[in-house]
DNA sequence: TGCGCATATAATTATATGCTTATATAATAA
DNA sequence: TTATTATATAAGCATATAATTATATGCGCA
């Protein structure tokens, strides 16, 4: 069966990506962070979760590739790897949804956000 | 904020729907119905898993108007919901997967096709 | 050096998910 | 009618997932 490999290889990596993206906030992530990179202590800020919370999610998406990393001073960034295979995937995706960065917006209000770039 | 509903919705939907199409089972459903529909026992010979189990899967994607039911004598047929909000988001995904319609096709070989249409 | 802030990780707990087994319902065939 | 086949649903169990709490690590600054 020639097809079984190449066929199985897509569905399981399609799924295994849509159950990834399948979780509010690591979708929101996504979006947002695909717009501007933020740092880990900004995603607290913006999405009501605790620290721990935000750590793993962003673990999830940097193992699967979805996400890199980048350490300024104490802050570590994060930002979307487009060199990602599923790139294109996940850009069809976050392209439906709505800006978030009146969430990054709402932080420089409250003089929470952090601009060390 | 006049964003907040539209906003939410759509994260909110999208979210939803990449968690149900996020389980190799129901996404290679989706893919197979969209190709061709079928019946429950189809599905259960198609896929190694139980009838409840094929059941349960289709309770979900027919609950979230992915898909549609119709009878046929002692069969249900199952197929997809192209009037779904949704079904544009869904053909996205589905349409990087490879066909499955070789299942079909091996269901036939094997004489476990259902074809009272 | 020692302290404080940012982040990660480990352990635990709570909840969600998927599967199995058992049973119910509906249609057909004898 | 009864038996058989197809399907759905309910209950229970096992596993997976997400969040919390506690702790560790790493950097910058006094």
């Amino acid at each position: 069966m020639a097809h079984t490999v190449n066929n199985e290889e897509s569905l399981d990596t399609v799924s295994q990506t849509l159950k990834l993206l399948g979780d509010k906030t690591r979708l929101t992530i996504m979006k947002l962070l695909d717009e501007q990179e933020c740092c880990v202590c900004e995603l607290v800020a913006i999405f009501n979760t605790s620290q721990p919370a935000v750590s793993q999610h962003l673990r999830k998406l940097k193992d699967a590739g979805f996400l890199q990393e980048k350490r300024r001073g104490q802050w570590i960034f994060y930002s979307v790897n487009r060199e990602n295979n599923q790139y294109e995937l996940l850009q069809s995706l976050i392209a439906r949804l709505p800006s978030q960065l009146y969430r990054i917006e709402e932080l420089e209000k409250k003089g929470l956000r952090i601009s060390c770039g």
